[in-house]
DNA sequence: TCAAAAGTGTTCGTAGTACACCCATGA
DNA sequence: TCATGGGTGTACTACGAACACTTTTGA
């Protein structure tokens, strides 16, 4: 078994992302519940080998928590006031609780690395949330999708970074077309709408909403989806490119 | 005198700074010849200390090149290719010419230090060119101000890291209201159309830019300014706020 | 025949663009 | 009186917002 090696890593620099996913109407995001402690919430995040890009770094944390490759993926801000560090989680613990660590297989000197200050890279991600089946990390005990507005309290200032997350999300969400990266490969345009509407936290006008996003010309209209109910048949579209 | 102390720095993390002045029509950046070698041209830029924040450190180097605090300054981008490393201008440097450097009071193991792989954080930054009188910092010959458009060959990505810094700068220029931070402290109108068209690289056309402007409702306008010339005198404006 | 939801068209107001005109200034 | 550059007004266009109307579907 592979065995967490802080000395492969850049010191004191970590990769944070926010992986968002869309399912039932509700923009989400997801979390892991880190190995030690009880309760402690975080975003999945991870280090950067000495040579390692670090776009790669965030590829290859999402693809431990996802097993999916070629994830839309961007960074969009750095985090780095003095007081980022896990000291409180980590630094205490192997005084008080020495069997639970070590039984985990890691040693005292790998909460001294965990327990520094960390600046840390933002990264935000899309993925289709059916696509994915949620994979425990190294350091995680579990995973799970969240609701971007019901999210627990999370460590440090990860709470601040989801938030930051969702902004530059809808800053870039009209002008870089990387909204269809969370819906599966056909859709509604009711659909494209409500993923919208979950991401902006606001309404749009049906009508306006369509001719706008028509107009974009980056969808091709397939057959009409009959879903039973009494009413008209929409089409199907796919994202084209 | 202080001497250069790697061992205080957080490794392999760095920052650099686009600082951005404007005169003669022209948009210009601060660039520096860095102390070892021949001819090596880069971006003013530092490291940050264990116990700094990254905006701090920014502001340290910032305030080392320029003497000025409370300057516009803004992260835009992180750097962090595997190949981003002085190895070719530092690592072969103790070998090749002992002398010069343990002169200027730098030990091999700066040297090392340096000549490691680094991500680097970019800021950018917005000053008013004449209440600058650039200084050099630890590591610098000399600095001086280009103009964007005639930048030599910096030393790694430094010169990808001034393009995209010109892109974040284009990008925040009209919603963040963030250009006047390049003006002196009154300007006419013709002086904003010729730093925007300075940035943008491109024409406006002088009444609509006169409209769109002061539409802003963030200039106040002062008395007019009788330069000599034979025509109407172009009022005065400061920026509010 | 009806309700529900989809698709499409029309109008209106605003913001940006292009064009035109007048004014102040000093030679 | 003239050239130069500054200030302002008007018409055209594009785009989004608000409103209205028609069509399809299965009960």
């Amino acid at each position: 078994m592979k065995k967490f090696q802080p000395q492969n890593f850049i010191a004191q620099l970590s990769v944070d992302c926010v992986i968002f996913g869309y399912k039932d109407k509700k923009l989400k995001v997801l979390i892991s519940k880190i190995v030690f402690g009880n309760d402690f919430w975080s975003l999945p995040g991870g280090f950067i080998l000495k040579n390692e890009g670090i776009d790669d770094a965030a590829k290859r944390v999402l693809q431990e928590r996802t097993s999916l490759t070629d994830i839309f993926l961007e960074q969009f801000h750095v985090f780095g006031n003095t007081d980022r560090s896990n000291n409180d989680l980590f630094g205490k613990m192997p005084e008080t609780n020495d069997e639970t660590f070590t039984e985990k297989g890691f040693s005292k000197n790998d909460f001294e690395w965990l327990s520094n200050r960390f600046v840390s890279i933002g990264y935000y991600a899309l993925v289709d949330i059916d696509k994915v089946k949620p994979k425990k990390g190294e350091l995680d005990e579990c995973v799970e999708w969240v609701e971007i507005s019901e999210l627990p309290k999370l460590i440090m200032d990860h709470n601040l970074i989801a938030q930051k997350a969702l902004l530059a999300l809808r800053q870039n969400l009209d002008q870089k077309l990387i909204g269809f990266n969370l819906l599966p490969d056909t859709f509604t345009m009711r659909e494209v709408q409500e993923l919208y509407e979950a991401i902006y936290d606001k309404p749009f006008a049906r009508n306006n909403f369509q001719k706008k996003i028509l107009d974009l010309g980056v969808l091709e209209r397939l057959e009409k989806k009959f879903t039973g109910a009494a009413n008209k048949a929409p089409y199907l579209y796919r994202f084209l490119k």
